[in-house]
DNA sequence: TGTACATCAGTGAACGCGCGTTCACTGATGTAC
DNA sequence: TGTACATCAGTGAACGCGCGTTCACTGATGTAC
């Protein structure tokens, strides 16, 4: 009975199991800082080990970062695959502030300590991010400036993110939460054609 | 000849000169976490001579988040002490960000790492910075929903400081970040008389 | 004005800790012949 | 199919570090008489 890779040496993906370790150890303990130490035990490994694919800390951070904004973006796009109203906007926006409240710890680690510019990965993974929310402002309203207007609006969810993630609003419920940012967002939206410097009215709620 | 204080054993006010110590360590090293030995360090003082007047770390860092939050309510007053119109409003709202990104790390240190509700004089002071934000906005849309208005307000104002230190805005000059805080909070202002349920239109910009 | 003494605000040695990182190493794997 | 060997992916000891915190201490201060 040969045991196709038992308590194997080599441990067959261990890039793979330190990220998840790492996003393990950022669910339980979303204050703690991550160290490679407590990824390597985690990941029932030795202290050196991780740096077989990881050149060092920064690196496995930016990479449990790169996959967080991959993630959000998924997550995003399950909310409403191409929204093109205002309410499947907000509904997206809503996803945006769930996932930062599900994943405290990571969505801290993505935008709360200086991102370095080294890290192409990770510099890739948020441009991802905004030109998707760029496309899908552009989609919902296109005759306005989608550049300023996709800016406010995720500053907008974001702030939203961030100030319920530091219990400044009340997140009590799931359904306060998505109420309050809905509405934050209509708010919003309903001044969108006053952006719109070259199509003025062409597109937008009107009410 | 005696010298009133010369290098005296006893400090004379070590408790504010920790928290000068700990500012200047965070305006050089953003990044870096702040200890209490390295305040010390900075003060000129034992590493134990802190706890004389903080009970631990933590109650150090809560203390330079308090003092930052009380920074940060007199910056806004001095950008406008009682604004009343969007415009007004709207250069409290640059004052917002162009305070964040003159103190990064204190900021980060306000808002980044969950608040821990003891502090009393931490909650205190983020309570006065909140009550601020719905006075002035009750005061310049007086019909309107104050508290769900200055929620979204601080939402998308504290959000475009977070994407400006995080690097993921165009923040090259203050310039820049002032016209795009300015426009976008006028997005939002624009929209304000919608939002009023029982006194739409007597207040508001109507462009 | 001078003295005794309690209290206050520091010192400095020491503790145990977890960390990032290096190094020489070794067991497992896979490939060339 | 079997063997030799290069390479790959781990181990484990060791380093030096800065940290938070404790402890017994001591010098300075200020107050009561």
């Amino acid at each position: 009975m040969p045991r196709p890779r038992p308590n194997t040496y080599h441990h067959g993906d261990l890039r793979a199991a330190c990220l998840r370790a790492a996003r393990e150890l950022l669910e339980e303990d979303g204050s703690a800082a991550l160290s490679l130490r407590a990824v390597a035990r985690r990941a029932g490994v030795s202290a050196t080990a991780p740096y077989r694919h990881y050149s060092d800390r920064e690196a496995l951070v930016s990479a449990v970062a790169a996959e967080g904004y991959r993630e959000l973006a998924e997550h995003l796009a399950r909310a409403h695959p191409a929204p093109s109203t205002p309410d499947e906007l907000a509904a997206v926006a809503v996803a945006y502030v769930r996932f930062a409240l599900e994943h405290p710890a990571l969505f801290r680690a993505m935008f709360a300590e200086p991102c370095d510019p080294t890290s192409e990965e990770r510099v890739a993974a948020t441009e991802a991010i905004s030109a998707y929310v760029r496309t899908i402002v552009g989609a919902a309203f296109p005759g306005v400036d989608a550049e300023a207007l996709s800016t406010t609006v995720w500053a907008l969810v974001h702030g939203l993110a961030f100030l319920h993630l530091d219990g400044k609003l009340d997140s009590s419920s799931p359904e306060t939460v998505a109420a309050q940012v809905t509405s934050a967002v209509h708010a919003l939206f309903s001044a969108a054609p006053a952006l719109s410097g070259t199509a003025r009215g062409t597109a937008g709620p009107t009410a």
